[in-house]
DNA sequence: CCCCTGACTGCAACGTGTTTCAATCAGGCC
DNA sequence: GGCCTGATTGAAACACGTTGCAGTCAGGGG
């Protein structure tokens, strides 16, 4: 990402860090990044595309250390519960961002489909590889259809319980509770290589 | 919900049916429900209070009928699938209201919370009552652990592949899909009594 | 019948996301 | 150096959710 940019996106971040999204205000975004409005707008199409930014930007990282070196673990249980308990405190360690971020994620805004998708994408990569417990990558073989299945309902299971705590349903730490049990659930009595 | 009230529930729904969530321009809603703005804004607290409002109307009569009719089936796996197919139906009939709704539902404004907690802990109630294949009330028994689990697995599930489909990300037919999926995953091997 | 209260109305105003536009600037190319 | 192109700026304007207010109305209690 270009440095114009980024300014712009460590606005929008330190701004959602101090009062959520409201204070997320697109004009002090500008000021902040020392960048007119429009310019702003020539790199985002909307609020949500440039929180959207944001969220990437939050969960890249970890996300790149997963990739190469997934949570160690006896069982497939152990290392997904790990996963999602890293990437949960990631996300969640400041309260009024992460609920920023989740409110732009999940606002169904059109333009932020593909975007959304990938993000989506990534997150079941980022499954699958500690379920499996190796290193995601070109090489790894293909999953199989219960491997997809059960990585596609962690996914949704997680990405509800975040945005229902982001919307002030539950406590943070259910986040964890109902991904956990989800994963109890469809992994019991599964084998381990 | 009296008269006044349904009148403008109903403008708000008939608006989001022909254009979305964006087509539910307050403005007109009044409008067209032949009242004062001040009046819509005395009756729900914002445009997503609305529309919330809206989707109980909507999901009301199909939720009264299965607490006393669940879906019949020979398995619990039928009987919840079948649920999920007829509730699913009923919203997506017409997609562009489905979408304004769940847009609603899914944004996360703090003052919906109780609100939203109560339509979840509502189709809770359903899927227990499809799960077990006897009506729900006062006199059936509480829930077991597994069983609450299991129930709010599926409902994290089918709730965050409908956010999915209303913000573009699959088919409706996904929706049911992932559900399944999802319920033959946890269902797997467990006995029927 | 009169009055009181609470809801309703019409309208103006505010805040903020988004768009538009003319003027300016920067940097590569001749 | 002069020029062309695309990005940037500053500022104004628009759309729509939301709020505030002064005036009106309805209907129930005295």
């Amino acid at each position: 990402m270009e440095e114009r940019s980024r300014r712009i996106v460590g606005a929008a971040i330190e701004l959602a860090e101090q009062g959520g999204f409201e204070a997320v205000r697109l004009r002090d975004v500008a000021a902040q990044a020392n960048v007119a409005l429009g310019t702003l707008y020539r790199r985002f199409r909307s609020k949500e595309d440039l929180l959207l930014a944001a969220l990437e930007l939050e969960l890249g990282e970890y996300g790149r250390r997963v990739v190469s070196e997934p949570p160690r673990g006896e069982t497939a249980l152990e290392r997904v519960n790990g996963f999602f308990e890293g990437y949960t405190d990631t996300l969640c360690r400041r309260p009024n961002l992460a609920r920023a971020l989740v409110r732009a994620i999940a606002s169904g805004a059109p333009e932020l489909t593909l975007k959304v998708a990938s993000f989506h994408a990534s997150t079941e990569a980022l499954i699958t590889a500690s379920l499996r417990g190796e290193p995601a990558g070109e090489r790894s073989a293909a999953p199989t259809e219960v491997e997809r299945r059960l990585v596609q309902s962690l996914l949704l299971v997680w990405f509800a319980s975040l945005t229902g705590w982001a919307s002030g349903l539950h406590e943070r730490s259910e986040i964890l509770t109902h991904t956990r049990s989800a994963a109890e659930l469809m992994l019991a009595g599964r084998d381990e290589p």
